[in-house]
DNA sequence: ACATTATTGTTTGTATGCAAATCAGTTTGG
DNA sequence: CCAAACTGATTTGCATACAAACAATAATGT
């Protein structure tokens, strides 16, 4: 008859995971304080896609249809991307990326690269892929 | 002379953090609704450390002043704590965990175990215990 | 003793993040 | 064709999470 492991509040993953998360967002603002992280998620899949509905540029960044709301509308207020109704669906919501937007990833995007490399910096390059790759088989 | 390396959304340590957070609050709310994360922090917290002061409980569980005060409060309306005012100190506010607080600690912990368990369980054994060490590198 | 400094807690404002309800518009099955 | 099901977007409500400003109290140095 086995005891019950203790619970380690420290050794938890969503509480590690929660621990992490905040050192690399204050890393984030330091460094790019223009935008958070989510908004920043959300210009680098602009570039990458090209001009897509809200909704479905929510699925793809990770975020339901109320919160990618609230993050284009802000990134919308400082004219980073623009929306326009959809002539084919008029369900749908066609989010653009800006002329500012393009500029803003254009002068940041090395930096975020550096923000990433900044968080992973207690590891050594065989952990940090290690942990990526973990990671990316938890989602 | 390096090209700069392209900026991989679904690579990025913030990114994946997210998304594999997201994963875990999924499993905790469906496995234990009756409290949050964050709140099931604060009890254990409290169990492991007996009563604090409201903002050292915050310290021990990452929160800021006005992040904790939240939790506290809401934790309070559900009967799981208590707060007092420190006689020695007419600053602070002692938190206490209360006997139903206790009860859902005691009912709620094996499970909590079991969730960590099932947020790791797409790795062996092995990589479970590699990605605490690594993200445990990174606080 | 007392002015400076630090700490504790509170409040306001901003930004995710999700659930649930709602409305408008589109697709699909019989 | 057309009712039912689905999808897109919005809104409300709740819960973190942090910055900044504030008031009350405590600790400190000279």
């Amino acid at each position: 008859m086995k005891d019950t492991p203790p619970y380690v509040l420290d050794d938890q993953i969503g509480y590690l995971l929660r621990r992490v998360t905040q050192r690399h967002l204050v890393i984030f603002n330091e460094a790019i304080p223009e935008v958070t992280t989510t908004q920043f998620a959300v210009i680098a899949r602009l570039v990458q896609l090209g001009p897509l509905s809200q909704n479905l540029l929510g699925r793809e960044t990770a975020m339901d249809a109320a919160t990618i709301k609230g993050v284009v509308d802000r990134l919308a207020r400082q004219g980073l991307v623009a929306t326009t109704p959809d002539p084919d669906d008029k369900r749908r919501l066609t989010v653009t990326l800006t002329q500012a937007g393009a500029d803003l990833y254009a002068a940041t995007v090395a930096t975020a690269l550096e923000i990433s490399d900044k968080t992973l910096s207690p590891l050594s390059a065989p952990e940090r892929a290690s942990l990526i790759d973990l990671l990316s088989k938890l989602t």
